[in-house]
DNA sequence: TGTACATCAGTGAACGCGCGTTCACTGATGTAC
DNA sequence: TGTACATCAGTGAACGCGCGTTCACTGATGTAC
């Protein structure tokens, strides 16, 4: 039986995020997706202009699904360390609790295709945290900001190595706040 | 005149350097190496086995250096906040002078070659780190020389990007030890 | 209800290209006598 | 000093391979009458 219609698309997006988590962005090749996905290479390219948009779309699926998740929580809170260590939390479950994602965090920035996508990400959510810092009376927010956004991807690539949460680690990274 | 000696050697390790610097480590082909180092390409396999021990060869000569640096202003310093700040001023400046360095800081992690040798980079630096952080009685002193590591490295990325020391930046990375 | 036709996602063989690697060869340099 | 030979870094054309992309074709589904 052929798939056919929304169903070949979210084939090749799964497929995708399967061979991001086995063997990175850079060694999955269209070939790889589609034998993967039991597809024929040629619906590949009508679904997808190349494999950029391809990348770009699976790393978007992924990246506005956290990104939902954490403003749906910190919505209606106050800015503030407290809904900074609320977002911070929701961020490393959503990490954790995505498959295929560990590469999309570490080789998006480095993949031509996803570059300027990650830097327009990494700014928002700078941002965010921006206006936490700022509102707790952090000096330097914004600068700060952009330092726990890199602290807190560490965190995430530590936990997704391990394979599970990592409560000491939270621990430390919530420490670097305690105002002075 | 043809090059000749460990002069060849030397010439591919300028052109691997400029040209991950230009095109990032994936973006350097075997191919354009000799051209940039004006090199026939079998001889490139008189130096190097493959192309991944050449990857080796140049990421271990930047990091080598900057560890060294790294080893001779902080080896005589008692462990403590004061030799961090000093390490990782040291760190900061070297990344910041070695051109053809940011690549190799971000893409080196996901590049299947480099991934073990970055790893136990890594967990070098962490060690040093750990030893102040323990020395200052912070708490969780493993996990947040991990995170601190990471965030450094963000901070290095960040004066990369902009091409020159950012001050602020680099008091914002302290504040985040100021002990509470 | 049945027939003719249009649409378009899906197919997979074939394409050219650039990649990493190989290898028979060159020629400058060092050594033996 | 001059000659014969060995060594070995350097050369560059050629290799097979896997890549991303193309395109003529298929056949299921929807629409007109």
């Amino acid at each position: 039986m052929r798939t056919t219609g929304p169903r070949t698309k979210q084939a090749l997006l799964a497929a995708g995020i399967k061979l991001f988590e086995k063997h990175g962005i850079a060694g999955a090749s269209v070939d790889d997706i589609v034998r993967e996905a039991g597809v024929a290479k040629g619906s590949f390219y009508t679904h997808f202009a190349d494999r950029s948009e391809f990348l770009l779309f699976v790393h978007r699926t992924f990246h506005d699904d956290l990104r939902d998740q954490i403003l749906e929580i910190i919505g209606p809170m106050q800015h503030g360390l407290d809904r900074l260590g609320s977002g911070t939390t929701v961020y490393l479950d959503g990490c954790l609790n995505s498959v295929g994602v560990k590469s999309l965090l570490f080789e998006a920035r480095v993949e031509p295709a996803l570059r300027d996508e990650v830097a327009r990400r990494n700014a928002m959510f700078s941002k965010v945290v921006e206006a936490d810092l700022r509102a707790a009376g952090w000096p330097l927010p914004a600068e700060a900001a952009k330092l726990f956004v890199g602290m807190a991807a560490e965190a995430a690539y530590l936990e997704m190595k391990a394979g599970k949460k990592l409560p000491r680690v939270r621990k430390a990274l919530r420490n670097f706040l305690a105002s002075d």
